[in-house]
DNA sequence: GCCAACGTTGGC
DNA sequence: GCCAACGTTGGC
């Protein structure tokens, strides 16, 4: 069992449109680094949800792996904003994985709660100019924030 | 809206 | 393969 952190915009799509949608593909990642990350996840893997450009900026909420890494289909659609002509249907560049709603925290845990936490200093997401959307989360780091809650 | 950080692109 | 220019991210 692995923890990951994802971030969003919940402008484009919050904590609240997963619970509402149960399960969602996480598309539109295009970054090599975050990539494979994702390709690292296991099915039952928990996810952090973190809104990020947001008024509120932090943690909001769990979700779960529901499916393993697969082709991000976003990157053959050339309306799609994500579309990337360098990948292709038979050697895609870019995947994503499913993501299933597990709970949404009655208060964000924001980033100044998640300084404040000695254990989390060395956390991929407080790391200075991190700006990578999906990132890996030690097991102290996820049972610290949990305690937070 | 600003701007620092950092990934990507493209000319050489 | 270097590196300047450029675009994007994301906290403030």
């Amino acid at each position: 069992m692995k923890y990951w952190l994802v971030k969003t915009e919940p402008t484009t799509y919050s904590i609240d449109d997963l619970k509402s949608d149960k399960t969602t593909c996480w598309d539109g990642v295009r970054n090599y680094q975050a990539r494979n990350f994702m390709k690292d996840m296991q099915i039952g893997d928990q996810v952090f949800v973190y809104h990020s450009n947001a008024k509120e900026i932090g943690i909001v909420g769990l979700s779960k792996v529901s499916k393993l890494a697969y082709p991000d289909k976003t990157a053959f659609d050339k309306k799609d904003s994500h579309y990337d002509p360098k990948s292709k249907p038979e050697k895609p560049t870019w995947f994503m994985v499913d993501l299933k709603f597990a709970k949404k925290y009655k208060e964000i845990i924001t980033l100044d709660k998640l300084r404040e936490k000695k254990a989390l200093s060395d956390m991929f997401i407080l790391r200075k100019g991190n700006r990578l959307s999906v990132t890996p989360v030690a097991k102290k780091e996820f049972e610290a924030i949990e305690k937070i809650i």
